[in-house]
DNA sequence: CGATTCTTTGAAAACAGTCAATCTGTGTGG
DNA sequence: CCACACAGATTGACTGTTTTCAAAGAATCG
């Protein structure tokens, strides 16, 4: 792979080459195989990452051990338990790989320190986090005014690139309803 | 009303009394009367507003025209369609007073200012966001997870003050429900 | 009061969930 | 190359919940 994260830095703001270098330098790469988490529910969650390549999701768990997945992240994205990484209580989440995946990833003290030093960077993530505020507003009213089928229709419409790459039960329970009824309902109108 | 706003700052950060004042100076008081708008879809948005006093709700109409209910806000919150403050486009919300409500406002221009100004200002709607982030998270968790009965119960214990305050229509509305339905799951709480 | 606004109720229809079985494609080991 | 296991997707019959429509009871307010 091609240095994902300096193109998506250069396309997200306008950062000096030395200030790439700086952020860059704090952080630890990893590869994390298909199927291996980075955060289980008990454990604090350390890092703020990022996926150069591949794709996870973060999930909690409901009361008789279903999954309901909070959201997915690929190439570009950002992925964290915000509230476990900046209070540094344990999380009530998981985060695992749906592929092989490489990520970047920086302690919150390491952010820290880049938003002092590198203001650019602070000003990408305040717009980071309120795009993702808005995202999750939007997402909120989808839930309380969509049918299913219109859930899963928007959801194809704003993540087209995860279809074929997610199975259709983890979209299920992405979007809240069961497998059979995402079957049935795609089978009502095919796309 | 005392002054609220001053009490706020004072509660949730560190502020110098020059620095309130820098604040306070900015501001614009208004009073928003009962059923009055402050915005309309199809309006832009014009103001960061807190609201001193009163209550508030933001809410997005339905393809047959039923209200969806994207928050409330009472003494102390912050309220705006951030989506249309900060990009210019119009708005697909309104915000309407739900009674007689005094509030502050700034445009986004003079927040920015502030921003700079007041370092401790920029800190503290950071933690904002970031908690209007995981606090929209853990809602679309609920949404997807919960049953009408459980997401009720949330609710009530997330929002214990609005119990009485809020007709229990637009609860419905925001918990994504119909009036009826609240009516019958609240009709058989035995215990 | 009279007029809204809000809440409740009833009955039927639409919808989503559950349980259990089956079908499909994939990949692995013999 | 086949057999088998496995994960994913689908189907059917059934149950339970929520919506819809229509109506009627409270509550509130000028």
């Amino acid at each position: 792979m091609p240095d994902t994260f300096r193109r998506y830095l250069r396309e997200k703001g306008s950062f000096t080459d030395a200030q790439v270098d700086v952020i860059e330098s704090l952080a630890r790469a990893r590869m994390v195989k298909r199927k291996q988490f980075i955060l289980r529910a008990g454990e604090v969650c350390h890092y703020h990452t990022f996926i150069s390549n591949g794709c996870m999701k973060l999930y909690r768990l409901g009361e008789t051990g279903e999954e309901h997945i909070i959201k997915f992240a690929i190439e570009d994205w950002w992925i964290s338990d915000r509230q476990s990484l900046l209070s540094g209580e344990p999380s009530d989440s998981y985060i695992v790989a749906l592929e092989d995946t490489d990520v970047l990833q920086w302690t919150n003290a390491e952010f820290e320190r880049l938003f002092k030093e590198v203001p650019e960077f602070d000003a990408l993530f305040k717009r980071l986090i309120s795009k993702a505020l808005d995202a999750s507003q939007d997402r909120v009213f989808g839930n309380i005014s969509y049918t299913a089928e219109e859930k899963y229709r928007a959801f194809l419409e704003k993540y087209p690139g995860l279809m074929g790459r997610v199975p259709l039960h983890m979209i299920a329970a992405y979007l809240g309803v069961t497998r059979e009824t995402l079957t049935r309902l795609r089978g009502r109108r095919p796309a």
